[in-house]
DNA sequence: TGTACATCAGTGAACGCGCGTTCACTGATGTAC
DNA sequence: TGTACATCAGTGAACGCGCGTTCACTGATGTAC
């Protein structure tokens, strides 16, 4: 598929996914807010200058990355997917969130930690901010399709305003009950939290190593959503 | 109680809070990583170096930023503590955290949120992290005591690593039941990752703005730790 | 109460760095005839 | 297949900034006698 491409096309291909591959090795030392352009061009042997060819600024740069972390997040989530048993599928894919965020701890910081002072995310990272979620609402369809899925009773059904937040979610998955769609939402939060913490060193001194935590609370939690 | 201080030890108290605080107002524009000790000294006009008769380094007016912030929320969590009813007592400091992280973003970020790259935190900030948790701990202790928590019946007793690692807050609240213990880790982390999407951004889209959810999550994690 | 000395706060210059971005340019690659 | 022109990648110098930290110093405040 690389037939009708001229040589520069390539070259241009294969530069622009240098710069990313170099920018990310930076960001496992150095941070987002302090990654630099001249760094990065300066440990691929250009000129500083030489990277406006590839990248209009840092800022677009640091989308372009951004974007690439999402789509190595949903991939690992995806690749997870699958099998049989609809409450092992679910914790396969929690676990390669947290598999994912361990081993690219910076790059899971650049998305889901503090927002980069001065930076403003740009629509286009938005669909791929949703593949997990969108991954997990499918299970979840599939789940109550084939009767996986038990309402906790205790579940209370949203009303007034959270009833109509919870309509983004019901036209994604409408055959699954608005009271668990709500509570997807504090799960989906408590799986974030838990890694956040785990990664920014919050649970040192008490769950650290997290990896038995980890795993009961993901099963703790499906079964909080009422996945079985 | 200054009666015994001399006017320079009272000018030196006063302008190490005056740093602070204009460090603190500059931490509202900046993200604590770009927090520039030039520019902070520039705006209370004196000259970068006289800093250095307050603060050591850099990284000394960090740890002194993240001390005073974990002690604000410590305090602002205190306060909401007290009356007689444990269950809104619970929800009440959730609430404190809540407001606090909202009115305090970037402090609440230089605390929760991504590590501050090539700064390392000093063991002077674990004592003033644990107050929260330690608030939370005492009220379920009370609420224990007077038959307010009832473990729900499908939490799990932990085994193995996971109840060797409970051991720490087992010895914080010997009266509750280590399957408590271990949910209300789960509900920390679920605080934290709710707060910080709602503060970073994440829920944009579905939940936001989050105060119905908050409270509709505090409540179900109440009950979920078995506290009524 | 007054004096001599020690302590400390704040100055200003300097060191040695780094950064993002622009711009006129050279030389290679691609395209149309 | 060969030539003329257009496109594009990469250069190197420059602009205008910023930063943390050190150091010898002046002058004010505090202390001991």
């Amino acid at each position: 598929m690389n037939a009708g491409r001229t040589a520069r096309e390539r070259a241009r291909a294969e530069l622009t996914e240098e710069i990313k591959v170099e920018a990310r090795r930076q960001l496992t030392t150095v941070g987002a807010e302090a990654l630099s352009l001249r760094a990065v061009s300066r440990e691929l042997g250009m000129v500083s200058s030489a990277l406006y060819r590839y990248f209009r600024s840092r800022d677009d740069l640091l989308t372009a990355l951004i974007i690439d972390a999402y789509d190595a997040l949903g991939e690992a989530a995806e690749a997870a997917a699958g099998g049989d048993d609809l409450l092992e599928e679910w914790l396969a894919i929690y676990r390669a969130v947290r598999s994912w965020a361990r081993t690219c701890p910076q790059e899971y910081a650049l998305i889901y930690g503090s927002p980069i002072s001065g930076y403003k995310a740009p629509q286009t990272t938005v669909a791929p901010a949703t593949r997990v979620p969108l991954l997990l609402l499918d299970l979840l369809r599939r789940a109550q399709a084939s009767g996986r899925l038990a309402v906790p009773p205790d579940a209370p059904t949203p009303t007034g305003v959270l009833a109509q937040q919870a309509q983004v979610l019901v036209e994604l998955a409408p055959e699954v009950p608005t009271a668990v769609l709500v509570r997807t939402i504090i799960v989906w939060t408590q799986l974030f939290g838990m890694i956040s913490f785990e990664l920014f060193g919050q649970l040192v001194g008490s769950m650290d190593p997290a990896d038995e935590f980890f795993d009961s609370a993901s099963r703790q939690m499906a079964a909080f959503i009422g996945l079985r």
